[in-house]
RNA sequence: GCGGAAGUAGCUCAGUUGGUAGAGCACGACCUUGCCAAGGUCGGGGUCGCGAGUUCGAGUCUCGUUUUCCGCUCCA
């Protein structure tokens, strides 16, 4: 491997099938990207193991399944519209970005500001009895201010209003506004930045029939609240789960699958007693780590960071970070909503949202604990902890390095190898070969039979598969087999009749669930 | 989006001042060995990211473009 471990990520989840770019042979789309037939069973049991941990351990968390498209109305509610319809400028000079209508307003404040000053000197001059709003219209300076601030104003409104880009670059430059940076006049053109992508309904045209792929999956639980909570007679506190995928038009989307276009998430909106926030807040933030840490991540690679600046929604978040080959970056984050979704959908519907506590015979609108994980940086953060060069012995017991993922059993993407010792032994082969027909009901198995049997046990080692069954000659004896444990490279003998029991008890999710 | 670096076989990379594409590993077949990779023989696979330009001739030079990584920036 190379002196750059990231390097090296990327590299192993080509060559193995992991992760490919999306569209390659059309030069690929950017941050956009295929998981290959390892990389689908690995991250099914990443989602598996979530799917687990949160509904079928928990009796108050439910499963939905809401779907990408929803009402557009929806994302004005949540307030996803308005935050991210931001016309960007670059500066050329200092290469510094800038919000194009924030440069306006600031433009438009200034020259407001040198009217007033015009004022304030008069005033000084002729005294507080002085008459402002006479002095406005007659004095031709600040007249002429005040025209010319309306006047780009009404242009400024009109741009806003028609989504007029170019018309936003010619009020910049008619108003000559500098960078504050640079001094500057020089600046790219204005594009409209919207982190949502859109699509269209049906024949609708325009903006009526405007849909966007979601960019989170929270907003689906949120509109389905009732629905769910009534057909399942859940009380408060209770949660509802979904896996899915969640879309944004990132500005730059890097770092491989750290930054994706198109992504999933796994989001567990949990439902409280207002006032109650805080400490299922902590319940979460503690019991999420915990689920982090019983895949065996060593604690010095995770980490909470706590937001300095929090979203509009929320009244405490954290993030839990993972140490990532390019440093610690958010992997989930762990928000208390407070009631702000629930309470925006409730007046933009005109529907209640509200629930009747029988304990105090009162309605009212619940809290939210959110936890939101990303599926594909789950990934990425399983895949780095596990992908490892280490050296053991050879035939000789000379060192010799190997490549292993060091994946927990209960995530690994292949669970089993059939091996038989010879190929050109028909009985040790067919033997096998009855071996992977039987067990390939219960858990994915690979059949292999090409090159030396070392080199076999390298390529699993490599695609993380936790066992090896050797089928040799004894077997063909005793009816017994030996099994190759991934990382202790142990080996042992047990029957053909056993296997099937050894396997599953050690790649059950079980082991992830042992306090 | 700006700046830097890179893009040659599945992977990692060579490729001289421009002269018809190479290696190792991987892959396939056969032989040999047979419980921890790298034995032998043979073989498949690349319009050198894409598009123009300069040139008798471009993997190599120029321009454009695209993708990736790094820095800045941004980040519900």
């Amino acid at each position: 491997m190379s002196a750059d471990p990231f390097k090296d990520l990327v590299s192993h989840c080509k060559e193995y099938g992991f992760i490919f770019q999306s569209s390659e042979i059309y030069d690929g789309l950017s941050g956009i990207y295929d998981y290959g037939s390892l990389g689908v069973e690995l991250k099914n049991n990443i989602k598996s193991y979530w799917w687990k941990a949160m509904v079928q351990n928990h009796e108050n968390i439910v499963g939905l399944d809401s779907a990408i498209m929803m009402h557009p109305q929806i994302w004005k509610a949540s307030g996803h519209v308005d935050a991210f319809n931001d016309p960007l400028i670059d500066s050329k000079a200092s290469q510094k970005r800038y919000r194009a209508d924030v440069l306006i307003e600031e433009a438009l404040e200034k020259i407001m500001a040198k009217a007033d000053k015009e004022v304030e000197k008069a005033r000084k001059r002729f005294g507080d009895d002085f008459v402002e709003e006479k002095y406005k219209t007659d004095n031709q300076r600040v007249a002429d201010y005040i025209k010319k601030h309306d006047d780009f104003n009404q242009r400024f409104v009109d741009a806003m209003n028609n989504n007029d880009m170019a018309a936003l670059k010619a009020i910049i430059e008619d108003m000559e506004i500098a960078d504050p940076v640079s001094g500057s006049k020089e600046w790219t053109d204005v594009r409209q930045f919207n982190l949502m992508f859109h699509t269209q309904l049906g024949n609708i045209a325009g903006e009526e029939g405007k849909l966007y792929l979601r960019p989170e999956t929270a907003q689906g639980i949120f509109v389905n609240f009732l629905n769910v909570q009534k057909t399942t007679r859940q009380k408060l506190p209770f949660g509802i789960a979904q896996i899915g995928k969640a879309f944004r038009n990132e500005i730059i989307a890097r770092q491989f699958i750290f930054r994706m276009r198109e992504f999933e998430q796994m989001e567990m909106q949990f439902f409280v007693k207002p006032g109650t926030e805080m400490e299922w807040y902590a319940y979460w933030k503690e019991t999420r780590m915990k689920w982090h840490r019983a895949l065996g991540t060593p604690e010095s690679k995770l980490r909470f960071h706590d937001h300095d600046n929090l979203a509009h929604y929320a009244n405490a978040a954290v993030d839990v970070q993972f140490d990532f080959p390019f440093g610690f970056k958010e992997l989930e984050g762990i928000h208390s909503r407070t009631d702000f979704d629930l309470k925006s959908h409730q007046e933009l519907s005109g529907k209640k949202l509200q629930y009747f506590d029988p304990e105090t015979n009162e309605n009212y609108v619940p809290y939210v604990v959110e936890t939101s994980i990303g599926v594909d940086r789950m990934f990425l953060a399983v895949l780095s902890n596990a992908l490892t060069e280490e050296q053991v012995p050879d035939a000789d017991g000379k060192d010799s390095s190997r490549i292993v993922l060091k994946l927990h059993p209960a995530l690994a993407p292949v669970k089993c190898a059939i091996l038989p010792l010879l190929k050109n032994n028909d009985e040790l082969t067919s033997t096998a070969r009855n071996l992977f027909n039987d067990l390939k009901f219960n858990f994915l198995c690979q059949y292999d039979e090409k090159d030396a049997i070392g080199r076999r046990y390298r390529r699993q080692d490599a695609i993380g598969t936790p066992y090896c069954i050797t089928v040799d000659h004894q077997s063909l004896e005793d009816q017994t087999v030996t099994i190759r444990e991934r990382d202790s490279l142990k080996q042992e003998r047990i029957p053909i009749s056993k296997i099937r029991e050894v396997v599953e008890e050690g790649i059950s999710y079980k082991t992830l669930f042992q306090d």
